[in-house]
RNA sequence: CGGGGAGUAGCGCAGCCCGGUAGCGCACUUGACUGGGGGUCAAGUGGUCGCGGGUUCAAAUCCCGCCUCCCCGACCA
């Protein structure tokens, strides 16, 4: 998708000179504490006389480079993606949700307008949600962050917020729309149909691996992980069965008589030969999320038939082998529909409406999920929902003209959802 | 940075208080029985007890110092 709409990849420094850290002020003061300097080098550890930051993020390397390329309205827009993994310094890390290091995708543009800045922003997002929901069978809220949330240096943050089995909500996604801030900093200008100097539009934009840890919580149950057909490396698992030799053999004879169609209509299988019980293989795949297994023995093969199991709701079926190919793709495809209808009746069943702060903590107290309330947009309100309730934070801000304030009772500027997030 | 806890076999732990030269479960190896939901029995492999020093005839155990990791909080997403 991101290819396709015509961003190229592009790869830029890992370490960055600190003076070009330093030129975006709100920037540089967000990602501060989380930042690694590199401050020695060589055999004897000698202190550099100028450290080099480790990319938390890749604005402030790029700013500089990129404007090389842009000189003209012609030039624009500049669209560059980049895949590669960043370092922020976490204080307290948490596997995949929150590592020091780890892999993403960032996206950074710049736009001859606003309005282009803007829409791209908002199609990137599209893109997210369809990643999540369309691939990841993850249900995700869109909105806007809070300023207080807000990515800093950018004018305004879209996020993808999805809810975790454990009713704690995650971001799975941002898009930062920047206006002018960063090509302030860097000096980032182009010369307009007018011929006059103007500073460009620039965008960023990423999801990173944390959306393995948002697949497994999404989506895992006291079993292992469920994968969705869409992303799962394999699809289908075969565990055969039988006793001797002879029995082996029938079975492989059977299976090799249906498998070739697994394979002509594109289904991702294996078959288990391990030399393990059929229980183990069982709880095996299921730890790993395989979608669908077919359970194949001596009596199987004299039915014409396999046994199917799917891991979502481990009942049993027998399935003639007749026409297999088509009878999984359509089994895979009900598949990833109902996981994606199960979370979303999750996120359904753990949303609500409430309108006073008091109800907000009473309800946090008990459980978690979304929580829809109406928010007047002073910064002071937002930090009282935080310490009142227990580390509750506002997920996402749409204008609103209705509703008083949950916190000061003043009318709303916004409706906001609220949650306990990792 | 504050509070708490833990380092003993690949993993999870007991033993420490009351010193006597290390044990259990899982995993692994071999064999037999077994095999349609994580099997049973038997015999095995595997450990400088986090590091350094001290006390003692003798230290996993007692004393001193150090290191590392985890949890809660603060911080962050």
């Amino acid at each position: 998708m991101i290819k396709e709409s015509g961003h190229e990849n592009w790869a830029f420094p890992l370490l960055i000179p600190r003076e070009y850290l330093m030129k975006e002020a709100e920037h540089i003061e967000g990602f501060a504490p989380e930042v690694a300097w590199v401050t020695r080098a060589g055999g004897n550890m000698e202190e550099l006389e100028e450290p080099l930051a480790v990319r938390p993020t890749s604005e402030t390397i790029i700013g500089p480079l990129i404007k090389r390329y842009i000189q003209s309205h012609r030039d624009l827009p500049k669209l560059t993606n980049q895949w590669n993994s960043v370092v922020r310094w976490e204080m307290r890390s948490r596997l995949f949700l929150r590592s020091r290091e780890f892999w993403w995708q960032e996206g950074h543009t710049f736009h001859a307008s606003a309005r282009e800045a803007m829409d791209e922003v908002a199609l990137i997002l599209g893109y997210y949600r369809s990643i999540a929901e369309d691939w990841l069978a993850i249900p995700v809220l869109t909105g806007k962050k809070s300023p207080a949330e807000t990515f800093p240096g950018a004018v305004y943050t879209l996020t993808l917020e999805g809810l975790m089995r454990d009713s704690l909500a995650l971001q799975t996604g941002t898009s930062h729309y920047f206006g002018q801030n960063f090509a302030r900093a860097y000096d980032i200008s182009f010369s307009n149909r007018e011929n006059e100097r103007e500073l460009c539009y620039s965008t960023s934009w990423g999801i990173s691996t944390r959306l393995v840890g948002a697949l497994v919580m999404a989506h895992g149950d006291d079993s292992g992980i469920i994968v969705p057909p869409k992303v799962a490396p394999i699809q289908v698992v075969v565990v055969p069965i039988f006793r001797d030799d002879e029995g082996r053999a029938k079975v492989e004879r059977f299976i090799e008589s249906w498998a070739p169609e697994l394979k002509a209509a594109g289904i991702r299988h294996r078959v288990d030969w391990r030399d393990e019980r059929p229980g183990d293989k069982y709880a095996h795949w299921e730890l790993k999320g395989v979608p669908l297994r077919l359970n194949v023995g001596g009596r199987d093969a004299d039915a014409g038939q396999v046994e199917m199991v799917d891991r979502l709701t481990r009942q049993k079926a027998s399935v003639p082998v007749s026409g297999i190919g088509a009878r999984l793709r359509t089994e895979l495809d009900t598949f990833q529909k109902k996981l994606f209808e199960r979370a979303q009746k999750f996120q359904r069943d753990n949303t609500f409406e409430l309108e006073t702060l008091g109800e907000v903590v009473a309800h946090f107290r008990e459980r978690g999920g979304f929580v829809w309330a109406h928010w007047c947009g002073e910064s002071d309100d937002e930090a009282r929902i935080k310490t009142e309730a227990g580390g509750v934070t506002i997920r996402t801000v749409d204008e609103s003209t209705s509703g008083k304030c949950l916190v000061c009772g003043k009318p709303a500027k916004y409706r906001v959802s609220l949650a306990k997030a990792y």
